[in-house]
Parts: structure tokens; C-alpha cells; sequence
DNA sequence: TTGAAAGCGGTACCAT
DNA sequence: ATGGTACCGCTTTCAA
């Protein structure tokens, strides 16, 4: 157990008696040494305490095991769960995520591609926040597989994972016009920011255009996503006159219209009927589990892991993967 | 806008006319370069699209501006509000989060110390879940700066940045205590791995025992903390004649709590006394907010990664940063 | 099965 | 301000 640091193949082979290389085979678990010297360096390599040097060993044309995930927010826990999908089928192949969060922000996006090119990832998996024209051309040149996560509505620089958010918002209004819904109003955060929020209110709103109605009421407020924020607007358009029905940007924003209906003691669904999308574990865990739609966020992590796993093997890709979602029917409506 | 990954330096300077080494300044913006030369140059690296190569330049002995996080879940906003800080910082400062994600489990979470290391990381950033005797050999060893984040209880290898959370459990039982509460009863997720929820708990415990009392019921669970967790176990203490207060190992169990009293008609905090910990958006926005304690996690992340930049810059660092926590007196008891 | 030698691409150091 | 040179530590290629 010598100092830390500084162990290079060479010392470790010197004190093996062998050459650099066949420590190198060693290290890397290769087929061609015999089990003795094996075990003589295996020794070695013990008692200097070495440790691989993974950026000498991948700066050549060799591949280097990181994959670059760039992320727009970790604010709910959306993205915390690809996030976790991701990460659990990339290290189980020895992968390891570099992680950049743009903060929905079209120029620290393009500054982080850029950043995390530079150190030759062997993928790119990014849910994009609103692709600057340099972005784009980066990613489009970007000498690795690249999937842009999360939708599956436009068209990707090369594949993507993901959902049609547009069909997430249309199929719920067209089940709340099943049931006999009329008067609708809509509660959302920052959309001139989150796109994905943005073509599911589309998709909704599209649904009701094709019944004959449009949201009577359509409250935003900038900033991110959350209970208090959803809890206030809900305020806010109860104290003007409520609709019949409220559909959020997502689930956290439902629950903070759930929990403002509940503290005022109005009825859900007989009074208010809230829908929103995500799915979340708290909204089904609520006094009136939401009338939602479930997305499959670890599978979109785990799903854009295959993708570049299997580019990287060689192996046939398709451009688009639909993970699929769920309408939830809950109670809320 | 020639072909893309295999550009390099040569080719650009060949271009510009100049030698290697100058394009290479210009490309990390050195100083000594006349400002006649860098338009040249940087009009070659637009033409050529060239893409530096970090590993490179990296792998001798200079600094590779990435930085191991590992942590132990991201199943609730808890490590994501961490990583978020944490990410926040380092990216003002140039450096990017390497991932690892250890799901409590010792051996993974070696394996994932070792394998990170190879990529010569600046620092480490780690919420340990238990650490085993060879990791904590390979941070002693590691030839960065290490800190150990979310709790100071323990001493650390090298720094270690959180709360107490032996006090955090402690200090709400004795505001309990103040109010009056003589019945309490335990809720939890596993707490076999989760050795900070477990802390939390032996300090609320403590308080207790010090003023004459003790849980008079426990019911923990395996798996991961959740609401849906809260709930059942809330509903399956409920059912055999509740304790007058709950303390729950986090907020997302509260909430579960919460929500089983909501639906059943009982009165938080009259019939039934809610506590937990965290400070979580969605127990402030609830119709009856949660009596807990704030935790602030992304200033964890950012003063995590604020002594690393300190130690690299040669700067004084201390041991144990505490970022201390906050009683939030809330409405559930 | 083992080893020698030649780079991988960039940058520090030292000249000019 | 600019360039030549050596070298970072490992792995590929080829030979023995």
C-alpha cells in the first residue's frame, strides 16, 4: 500500500517483472497472460494501489465511456427519474453519465454541447430546451450517436425517445369530453420556456377546438413548475369564477389545485375537476387520486441507453421510439 | 464547415497558416497571440469545425475539470435539489459532474468510486450510503479533494459538508415536546440503508428518552421512502389505535401520512399530529403545511462544490461545513 | 504468452 | 508573438 497518485503501468510492471503491456492486458482483464503472471501482477498492482488511467488510455481514436446527458431542470421529479433510467443501463455496460442542466436556457445549452463535445463522449442524450442554430449544427456533426429525449414530435438531428406530447394533451381532453365535460380553463407555468408543457396545452386545447369549445380561462405564471405555484394560480382563477374543469401543465401544479379545492372544502370532481400529466406516485397517493396521464419517464431513460448502446455496437437503431403513455383516470375528474 | 470528429489541431493550423501550438492558445484563449493571428485562427476553426479534445490535453498530469458525484438515489426532489446546486456551481466554474448513482448498496457504490477515479477527477462529491473498508481506502488514497455531503456526523475522510442530522431529529422533538405531545409513534422507509433518515430517528428517539418518553409504536417498511409508503402505513398504524404524533423519516412519507388522515375525516392537527423532515415545497403548499424541518439542499451542493474549487484553487478549506436547518413550525402539529 | 516500438492529440517548456 | 520539441500514460500493432 504505497503512495497514492502517481503509480504508472511502469512501476507496476517493474515491481511485477514484466513489461508495461502485460500489466496493460492485466488491468484490462485481456485473454493472452498466463494465469501466474496473472497473479504475480495482480499482486502488484495491489500493493502500489494503481489506478487506470482511463484518459491516457482513451484519447486516441478510443472510445471513452462517458456519455454526455444534458437536461433542461431537476426542479421535479421528472427528469430525476430518466435521469435514474439512464444511469442504471449505462453503468451496467460500464458507461458513465456526464451530467449538464441548461436550465432551460438556449444559450447555456449551446455552451454546455459544446463543452461536453470536447470530451469525446461516446454519446449524447439530451432533452432539449430550445435548440439555438449552433446547437443544432453541433449535435448534427457531433462524431457520436445523439437521441434527444423526452418527445417525439419533431423531427430529431438524429433519434429520439420519447412520447407525443401533442397526443398526451389530445387524448385526455378527448376522455374529459367523454365525460360530458363543457367548461374548461387551463393552469401552466413558464411554457414560453418548457415546449414540451406548451404542445400538450396544444394538443388539448386542439381537442376542444375539434368539439366546438376552447378554454374559457387560461392562467400562466413564469417560473418553474411546483405545488405552491399551482396552489396559487388555482386561487387566482377560483377567486374570477372557475371553470368546470382545470387542466394543468403537470401534476405538480394539479396537486397544488387540489390541495387549494380541499382547504376551500369544494367538492372534487362534483365542484372542480382537475386533469393534468405526469403520473406521479403523489398524485395517486392523494385524497382524490388525479385523473392524469402516466409517462414512462425511467423507461425514456433506459430506452435512449439502448439507443446508443446499441449504436455503438453496430446494431440497427430506429429513429423514433414511442415509449408510450397512459391516460390514468384517478377521481379527480 | 468541413467533415467533423477528426479535425485536430494540425489540420487547423496548416489552414491558419500558424503552428500547433498557436491555434492551441487560441483555442483557450491564451494571451500572447496577436489579435491579427486569432482572427486568422478562429477563422480556421469555423471553417475546419474543429472540437477540442480534452482527454488530450488532459492526460499527463494536468486537470481533467470533471468531477465525481456520487449519490445514493434520486428517487425523491431530495439529491436532484443537491445535484442541482451542485451543478450549478461547477458549471460557473467550468467543471462538469461525472455521475454515479449507487442505490444504497455498498458494493456498487465501490465499484463506482474506483471506476470514476480512473477518470482522473478533479474532486469527488459523494453521499455515501455505506461506504465498505476498500472504499474508503480509494477516497483516503484518491490524489483529489473528497466531500463527503448531507450529513456531519461522522468524520469524514476528507471534508464533509451537511447538517447534523442526529440534531435535526432531535431538535424537532424537543419542539414537539414543548407543545406538549406525550404520545408518539414512528414511521419509516428502510432504514437500513438510508443511514441519515436512521440518524434522524435516533435523535428524535433520544430527545424522547431524555424527557421520560419513547415511540410507542414503530412501523418502518422496506424500500424507498414515498407517499404512497406514508399512506400505507399511516392507514396500517391508524388501524391499530394511533399514537397522538407521528414523526415520519421524510416529508414525502408526511404527505402520505397526510393525505390517509384527509381521507379519513381526521383532524390534523387536533386528532392526529404530523412531523417530519425536509422542508419540501409540497408539504408548505398542503392544506395543513407540515411541521418540519428545512433542509437546504441545494446550498449543500453548492457549498460542496465551493471547497472543492477552494481546494484547487490552494485556498483553506475546513473540515466540516455546516449548513445548518431550520425548524418550520407548519400546522400538522 | 510476452514484449518493443510507435503513436494517440495537445500542451508546457524553452527558444527565438 | 510565435514556434520546436519533448512528453503526458496507455494501448495498438507487429514481432518474437
Amino acid at each position: 500500500m504505497s503512495a497514492s497518485s502517481k503509480v504508472r503501468l511502469a512501476e507496476v510492471a517493474q515491481l511485477a517483472q514484466v513489461s508495461e503491456i502485460t500489466v496493460s492486458r492485466v488491468v484490462r482483464g485481456a485473454a493472452n497472460v498466463s494465469p501466474e503472471t496473472v497473479q504475480r501482477v495482480e499482486k502488484a498492482l495491489e500493493q502500489t494501489g494503481y489506478v487506470r488511467n482511463r484518459l491516457a488510455g482513451s484519447f486516441g481514436g478510443r472510445t471513452s465511456n462517458q456519455i454526455a446527458v444534458i437536461l433542461p431542470s431537476l426542479s421535479n421529479i421528472v427528469f430525476p427519474d430518466v435521469l435514474y433510467g439512464l444511469e442504471e443501463r449505462l453503468d451496467a455496460s460500464g458507461y458513465h453519465p456526464i451530467l449538464g442542466i441548461s436550465n432551460y436556457d438556449a444559450e447555456r445549452e449551446t455552451r454546455l454541447i459544446a463543452s461536453l463535445l470536447e470530451w469525446q463522449p461516446a454519446g449524447i442524450v439530451i432533452a432539449t430546451a430550445n435548440l439555438s442554430q449552433r446547437a443544432r449544427i453541433l449535435l448534427t456533426r457531433a462524431p457520436c450517436p445523439v437521441v434527444e429525449i423526452m418527445e417525439i414530435d419533431t423531427d430529431p438531428v438524429d433519434m429520439a425517445v420519447g412520447i407525443s406530447q401533442v397526443q398526451a394533451g389530445k387524448s385526455i381532453a378527448y376522455y374529459l369530453l367523454g365525460r360530458g365535460y363543457t367548461s374548461f380553463g387551463y393552469i401552466g407555468h413558464d411554457l414560453t420556456r418548457d415546449r414540451r408543457a406548451a404542445a400538450r396545452r396544444a394538443g388539448f386545447r386542439s381537442a376542444l377546438q375539434e368539439a366546438g369549445f376552447e378554454f374559457d380561462q387560461v392562467l400562466e405564471a413564469g417560473g418553474t413548475s411546483s405545488v405552491t405555484l399551482g396552489r396559487q394560480l388555482t386561487a387566482e382563477m377560483l377567486s374570477m369564477g372557475a371553470p368546470r374543469l382545470i387542466y394543468y401543465s403537470n401534476d405538480d401544479m394539479a396537486m397544488g389545485g387540489q390541495f387549494e379545492a380541499l382547504a376551500r372544502g369544494m367538492a372534487v370532481p362534483d365542484t372542480l375537476a382537475l386533469a393534468s400529466f405526469n403520473g406521479l406516485d403523489l398524485g395517486q397517493a392523494a385524497p382524490i387520486p388525479l385523473t392524469t396521464v402516466g409517462s414512462r419517464r425511467g423507461e425514456i431513460g433506459t430506452a435512449a441507453a439502448d439507443q446508443i448502446l446499441k449504436r455503438l455496437a453496430g446494431e440497427d437503431t430506429s429513429r423514433f421510439i414511442d415509449v408510450g403513455f397512459k391516460l390514468i383516470p384517478g377521481a379527480s375528474a
